[in-house]
DNA sequence: ACAATCTGTGCAAAAACCTGCAAAAACTGC
DNA sequence: GCAGTTTTTGCAGGTTTTTGCACAGATTGT
């Protein structure tokens, strides 16, 4: 990795957490503490960031104006994209969703990572796109404005064309008897294709939503292979889809 | 391999990967890493990419991480993109290219205007999600990093299904003799489907660029309607547009 | 106060860079 | 066609940059 290249992306997680730390910088790029200080000096020479005891913070947390628009349960969603992440290997092919928790798990993802990512959600393409070492195929078709993601019959065909070895789905409502639950119509169905695609499926969401039931049908239990959610593996919570066969995290 | 030729190489292995090693280039293309630098650095100074300690990067991962950082005779743009705006109407369909002058013209469609954008290029995109009366529809395809948008045989083949009222083109080398030339492969095939699919063609360019010329040619001057620039109509430099046959804004 | 952690400095090895040079190739004018 | 010139390329050398490590001093939290 090229000096700059690691330079931009320390700049990029500051914007876009408000913090780092020199040590999990240190272990995520692969270089030594030492070199994650000395660009952090330079950076903050620049007035790239704010250079603090242990790591660095970005100017906007210093600003006065501290805009409130956080995503909604982000603590939440951050721990789930960061269990998620992992089971993201090198060469991996993967197809994603859209939804917050999935625009986490793109910033959750590590920047050493080469894989190639197919989605149809815009702002999880852009966090891709600021990647170094990922590959991106866009789904095109009508954009969804409430979801930002393409929806349409162009979209699901060219969904079905994929073969990729996982799926990333945030969902809206799970439920021990009836499966995963919607309330979009065109989501739903491109939910079902991107399933259908895949090898393997895994699902997201907060455990608030655990319990919940919506409109539309997406798939049984069955059809779904890993269950990510903040909670830790053995919580009461989860033995109901533990039972069903899902994988736990 | 020629010289220009493998700069030719260089620059597109930039554009596509957003970052090439000197050492990796100089194994692939099979010459001395002397020889690369010497490529690198004289493709820097032609403005073509950016050169780095052990490599080169290019111009678009300066912009994405340094957003802080003035779009190029942006205030030109903006006056370009406002006199653009005026030619689309309600209920109009239309195709746009990538680059920042198409962004500024998409920040500067005034709110009530309620018409249908069809584009690949994600910084795009997200300034048409904005806006309320706006149908939006994607292209999709592999992303290029460099510029941002989706390129390669699936898009050529969307484009070509549509058939918009205008296409906006933000052009990067205009000339009355040699027509539109671009430096990028996959850009100006993009370019000729868009050019080739629309009933009038519109390109958006900053004078600077009036007389200059790129390696690849992507179309005649008589394939284009109207050209926008931020000079007023009747500027001298204009002239050889106009008797072409162009209608100059 | 004390232990753990973080920081700055100096140092050494590796990698990348620059300069000058010479051979080969391409071009030029005749 | 051919001698002379220019361009291109690889190589040898010496210089600079980058990076990790060691160690001593500073900072932090309990």
């Amino acid at each position: 990795m090229l000096k700059k290249e690691r330079q931009a992306y320390i700049v990029h997680q500051v914007n876009l957490h408000n913090k780092v730390l020199s040590a999990s910088l240190s272990s995520e790029i692969d270089v030594s503490e030492d070199t994650i200080r000395r660009d952090l000096q330079e950076l903050a020479e620049e007035g790239k960031l704010i250079k603090v005891h242990g790591g660095a913070l970005s100017h906007a947390l210093h600003d006065i104006t501290y805009p409130s628009k956080k995503v909604y349960a982000q603590d939440s969603k951050k721990i789930i994209a960061a269990k998620a992440a992992k089971l993201i290997k090198d060469g991996m092919f993967v197809l994603t969703g859209g939804g917050t928790t999935i625009v986490e798990l793109a910033r959750a993802l590590p920047v050493q990572l080469s894989a190639t990512f197919i989605s149809g959600s815009i702002p999880a393409i852009v966090e891709y796109m600021h990647h170094p070492n990922i590959e991106v195929i866009v789904i095109g078709d009508k954009l969804s404005k409430n979801s930002r993601i393409t929806v349409g019959a162009d979209a699901l065909a060219r969904i079905k064309s994929f073969k990729p070895d996982l799926c990333f789905l945030g969902i809206n409502a799970i439920d021990p008897e009836h499966g995963i639950t919607d309330n979009d119509w065109d989501v739903v169905h491109l939910k079902q294709a991107m399933i259908n695609a895949s090898q393997k499926t895994v699902c997201l969401t907060i455990s608030e939503k655990l319990k919940s039931i919506q409109p539309i049908h997406v798939c049984d239990l069955g059809q779904i292979d890993i269950l990510v959610t903040e909670l830790s593996a053995d919580d009461p919570l989860l033995q109901p889809y533990k039972n069903a066969g899902i994988a736990v995290l």
